[in-house]
DNA sequence: TTGAAAGCGCTAACAC
DNA sequence: GTGTTAGCGCTTTCAA
C-alpha cells in the first residue's frame, strides 16, 4: 500500500494525498474527508524511508552511552527516551563499551544512520588527551552533539552537567563539620566529572586546613558489579593501619560497600562513622540505615538537555553550557 | 556527496560503486581500490534512507520496554543490544509505560519506521484477556516479534522464557525443606510470569500438604521504588496477627524489603527468619546478609532470543517457544 | 485547491 | 567485470 494506491483510490494525485498526511492548510475540507476515509480503511501508513529520503531526516536521536544497565545512567537514558518521544522523536540506543574505539564506530554508525542529533550520556566519553576527543567535534560538524554530565568547548556541541565539584565541596563540608576530618574519598571513574567531583572534595579538604593525605584518595578499579571486591579494598587499608571515619563516595553502590565495610569492622554507623554517596540512586534505600547521598538531579538535567536541542534542531541559538545544582539529601548514614 | 559524485571522481558508474560500498565480488581489485581511495578522500558514507527505500529494510530491530530502569530490564535491554550490534543489527528503545494504549502506539510506531522486527522485552506486554493481545497479532503479521520472559501462541511470535513456574516451585521446595512452612508468597505484577510464578508456589505448598492459606499471597500495588511502602505492607500484616517465618518474593527488591522488615521486626536473618529473591541482581549484593535469589539466566534469554530472530529474519525455520531453566543461587538469607 | 512531474540516493536486473 | 536504467515511496515546486 502506497501513496499511489491511495491517491488512486480517492481518484486524487499523490500530492494531495502528501498534503492529507502532513496537514497541509491547503486541501478543502471534502477532499480532506475523502483521502481520510481511504486512508483509515486500508490502514495505510507512509513509508518512512522514503520519507526520510526527501525530507533527510527521520525524526531520530542517536543516545550514546557506556552501559545501559549501569543504574543510573538507565535512569538517565529512561528520562531522555521519554522526552524525545514527547517531542515525537525516536531513539537510537547505542551502548559503546568504554573503550575509545567503541565509542568512535558507534558515532560513525550514528551518523551514516542520519540521526538528527546525538546525545553522549554520562561523563566517560570525554578524555583527558583533546585528540581523544576530536571524534565528538568531527561528529558536531554533521549533527548537534549534547553532553551530559560533562562540559565541552566546541561549535554544535552542547553541555548540560550537574555541578559535581560544589556538590562534593558541600558534602564534605557537611561531614567536617559534624566532626569528622579523616575522610576517605572513594571513587571508580577518572571521567571528566569523575574529576570535578575529586576536585570539589581536595579543595574542601583544603580550604579547612586539613592536609591532603593521599593515601585517603583511594581509586577502585575492579568490576563495578564486585561490591566483595569494593569491601575487601577498604578492609585491607584498615589492615594497613590507615584510619578514616568518614567516606565520600563517587556513587552509591561504593557507599553501599563503605557501609559494609564499616559495619564489618565494626564501627558502628553513623555514630562512629559516616558515609555519603553519590546519584541518589535507588540503592540509598537498600542500605540499613538508609545512605546519604548527593542528589545530581538527573530528571531535569535530561529534561534540559531535551529541551536544549530541540531548540538547537529549530534554529534557535542555545546555551552551550548549562550547570545545574545538585543536593545533598541526608539521611541515616550521616549525623 | 552522493554516490553519483564518487562515480564520476573514480570514473566508473554508481553501479560499480554500489558493488564496491556492498562488498561485491564482481569487482577488479584495480576498479576496487580506484573506487575505495575516492571513497576515503571524500569521506563519504552512503545514505541509509535511500538504502532503506530499495532494500526496505535498514537493518533495526524494535526493542520495547515498559522502563528501561527497571533494573531488571536495563540489564537485559544491555545485553539484547550488544547481541543485535554483534549481528550488524540496531535497535531502537521504546519506553512504553505499564498502559496498554501506550504498547499499542509504540508498536504502531515502530512499524511506521520499518524495523526488522520487534522484541518486546519483560512479561508485562501479555495480558490475561485475548483480546487484549490482539495487538501483538497483529504486529506478528508485519514483522516477527519476539517476547522475552512470556508465552504466546501466534504465527509469527516467538517466545524465549525462563522456566518461573518450576523456579518458584523449587524454591518454595527449598524453604519448606528448611522446615519452614509458613511463607509469605510476596509480589507486585500480575503479568504473565507473575502468575507463572505464583502457580509455581501455590503447586509446591499443596503438593507438600500445605493449606493454601490467602492471607500468606499478598499482592504488593505501591510504586515498585517506594521500599518504605513495601515494609510497612508487611508490617501492617504482621500487626494484625499474621504470621509467617519465610518470604519468597516475585523480585529481588521486594526480598529486600522483607529483609529489612523481618530484622525490624526482631527476627534474625536467617536463623529465625528466611528470603528468596528473584532476579539474582545486583540488589542480592547490596543486602546483609547476602540475599538467596533466583537466577533466571537473563544473559542466556537475550542470547537465545537475539539467535532465534537471527534465524528468523534469515528465513530459517524457528522454534516458537523455548523455555530455559532458571537456578537458585544460595545465600545469606536462607539457611 | 489541485495535479503533473522532478527529484531524493541507492540497488539490482539486464545488457554488453 | 562494468555500465545503463528503472524503480523504491514520498515531498515539493510549478502550473493550471
Amino acid at each position: 500500500m502506497t501513496i499511489y494506491d491511495i491517491s488512486k483510490k480517492a481518484g486524487v494525485s499523490t500530492a494531495t494525498v502528501s498534503r492529507v498526511l502532513n496537514g497541509s492548510i491547503h486541501v478543502s475540507e471534502a477532499t480532506r474527508q475523502k483521502v481520510m476515509a481511504v486512508i483509515d480503511k486500508y490502514g495505510y501508513t507512509p513509508n518512512a524511508f522514503a520519507r526520510g529520503l526527501g525530507l533527510n531526516s527521520m525524526k531520530t536521536i542517536g543516545i550514546m552511552c557506556a552501559d545501559s544497565s549501569d543504574i543510573y545512567l538507565a535512569k538517565a537514558i529512561y528520562y531522555l527516551e521519554q522526552k524525545l518521544r514527547a517531542n515525537c522523536y525516536d531513539s537510537i540506543l547505542c551502548c559503546t563499551g568504554y573503550e575509545l574505539s567503541g565509542k568512535k564506530s558507534a558515532m560513525n554508525l550514528l551518523i551514516t544512520k542520519k540521526v538528527d542529533g546525538i546525545i553522549l550520556a554520562g561523563s566517560h566519553f570525554l578524555y583527558q588527551d583533546d585528540r581523544d576527543n576530536q571524534y565528538i567535534v568531527d561528529a558536531a560538524k554533521q549533527v548537534p552533539v549534547m553532553l551530559m554530565n560533562a562540559l565541552m568547548d566546541a561549535p554544535n556541541v552542547y553541555s548540560i552537567t550537574s555541578d559535581d565539584y560544589s556538590s562534593t565541596y558541600e558534602a564534605t563540608k557537611y561531614l567536617l563539620a559534624s566532626g569528622i576530618s579523616d575522610i576517605l574519598y572513594f571513587y571508580n571513574a577518572v571521567s571528566y566529572s569523575g574529576q570535578r567531583k575529586l576536585a570539589g572534595f581536595r579543595e574542601a579538604m583544603e580550604e579547612s586546613g586539613f592536609p591532603l593525605d593521599s593515601r585517603l584518595i583511594q581509586y577502585y578499579s575492579g568490576s563495578p558489579e564486585d561490591m566483595d571486591a569494593m569491601v575487601e579494598h577498604l578492609t585491607r587499608l584498615h589492615m594497613k593501619g590507615i584510619t578514616f571515619h568518614g567516606i565520600l563516595a563517587s556513587d552509591d553502590l561504593l557507599a553501599l560497600a563503605a557501609v559494609k565495610y564499616a559495619k564489618q569492622t565494626g564501627y558502628s554507623v553513623p555514630e562512629d562513622f559516616s558515609v555519603i554517596g553519590y546519584n541518589n540512586s535507588i540503592l540509598v534505600k537498600c542500605c540499613d540505615p538508609e545512605l546519604t547521598s548527593i542528589d545530581n538531579k538527573s530528571e531535569k538535567i535530561c529534561q534540559h538537555l531535551i529541551n536544549t536541542l530541540m531548540g538547537v534542531l529549530c534554529g534557535t541559538e542555545m546555551p552551550g553550557k548549562t550547570i545545574l545544582a545538585g543536593e545533598l539529601i541526608r539521611r541515616g548514614t550521616t549525623r
